[in-house]
DNA sequence: ATTCAATTTTAGAATAATTCTAATTTTGTA
DNA sequence: TACAAAATTAGAATTATTCTAAAATTGAAT
């Protein structure tokens, strides 16, 4: 079995049609654990799919994120980022190189009692600051 | 004193000379706890000054930011939000009435292993769901 | 008071991420 | 092959924010 074949079964799997464009674009989030924007994805596909949208490219990311397949992060307020880890997590974005890093601690461990009561759906957290490496230089 | 020229002193004293529009911007965000974002300040305000302009909203949140009086959240990712509480805490939004409510526990003391070695400036988080209210309709 | 440079405000144009629209292409089934 | 449903597409529309250059305001120095 196929690279290509093993990502479109695990579409199908989340009730997602593995057309060439989503296939391609859910092996691009798996391949570039960057938390890459819209943009990102367009201009890195565009080369092998030359007709590719970047309509098509918002649409596939809503339906994944619909799906359940990734989830969408703001840190940067005006671009939104995907992120194909489901996993509760958070991250820490470094202001001199863009970086972002996974951060493994899961905020629903923090209990917070102001919640009682209260339906929490999502939950997400985020640091910013300068990296180690950037502050070694 | 007046209100106004209590604020005024604020604002003198956080280094930002205080302007007619600079106080009463200043002075919305203090009274309506609600997290507005520019347009909410905007459209407040230009019934009581007509000639206010959207860049002077802008300018005006850019310096307070700068200067340590508000900052900004970004829970809806495509419109920024404005907090004069500048104690670290965190966010809870409903999905149904749109209420954003304020949370006390600081992120701080989570004490994230893996950012040995970073320099944290900014932390945020902020919860998605349903309120109580909302629950019991 | 008058002058004048620095600061602030302003209107509207520009930018940029995202969504919308309507046409075209692809797919799967009969 | 026929055809309806689903997916993709180009480009226009929308919208939050930033930019620009002109006008207004401020405040010190005369
Ligand atoms: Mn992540
Ligand atoms: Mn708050
Ligand atoms: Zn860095
Ligand atoms: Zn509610």
């Amino acid at each position: 079995m196929t690279n290509s074949e093993i990502l479109s079964n695990h579409l199908k799997n989340q009730g997602v049609k593995p057309s060439i464009q989503r296939i391609k674009i859910y092996e691009f989030i798996r391949n570039h654990a960057i938390h890459p924007t819209a943009d990102d994805i367009y201009n890195h596909l565009v080369k092998e799919i030359p007709t590719l949208s970047v309509a098509t490219v918002y649409n596939t990311m809503h339906l994944f994120e619909q799906k359940g397949i990734v989830r969408t992060i703001s840190i940067d307020n005006h671009q939104t980022r995907f992120d194909w880890n489901m996993t509760p997590h958070g991250h820490f974005q470094c202001k001199v190189c863009g970086t972002i890093y996974d951060l493994e601690a899961n905020l629903n461990q923090m209990n917070i009692s102001e919640l009682d009561g209260f339906q929490v759906d999502e939950s997400h957290y985020y640091f910013k600051g300068l990296c180690k490496s950037c502050i070694n230089k």
